[in-house]
DNA sequence: GCCTTGTATCGACATTCGTCAACATAGAAG
DNA sequence: CTTCTATGTTGACGAATGTCGATACAAGGC
């Protein structure tokens, strides 16, 4: 939280991000795609890894790409995604700074 | 995420505290308590802080505490608030080593 | 005891979310 | 161009969430 607290836009535009690691399936999808050797992963790949139907999964690969924290790209009929660690490093900042602040109070 | 990807079990856990952390008037709250010096916060201090009813800060912090956020106790008539830096702490290893496995891979 | 103040809980409501089945779209292969 | 496979989108549904007013509880002062 840094050394001043957040102001609204602040607080909403993190908030946004750790929305979507709020959920178990969206938390395993993107440590599934980090976790993949060469850092890219079908979805054909990820579909399996869960009970649900694809369309579900898609749905949460949306959100996490909304949120900044993997991006997609489409090579012939396959869809590969990887990890945007700009964001991840982002949210570590921020919650260690947050700890560091209040430490040096 | 860690070199291999989450289980269920562990998806579950850290969902519930990134889901915590995904509102935006929690993160201002969780950042009001963290800057202050002391590390402590009286409720009428944070209260004030927003336009919103006292039943909803009340609701906002107790849903911070299930999460091990923070932690708070009675003195007097006041109730005080401080961060528990452990569990921020775990956060913030958990993205970092997400980030660190990829660049490993 | 009885008020007054600070905080938590309860009940209700509108909104958002997670999920699915059905359908739409993009490419490759025939 | 038709068909098949891989993904994404839409619409609908129940469940969870954020908010409030009303109420309850805790502690101090009278």
């Amino acid at each position: 939280m840094l050394t001043a607290p957040l102001d609204e836009d602040q607080a909403a535009d993190l908030a946004k991000i750790f929305k979507a690691l709020g959920d178990p399936v969206r938390l395993r999808l993107l440590s599934l795609i980090a976790s993949r050797a060469g850092g890219e992963v079908c979805v054909c790949d990820l579909t399996p890894a869960f009970e649900l139907s694809q369309p579900t999964i898609s749905h949460h690969l949306k959100l996490l790409r909304q949120a900044g924290l993997i991006d997609c790209e489409r090579r012939g009929t396959w869809v590969y995604y990887w990890v945007l660690t700009d964001t991840l490093d982002q949210l570590s900042t921020f919650l260690t700074t947050t700890h560091k602040a209040e430490a040096t109070a």
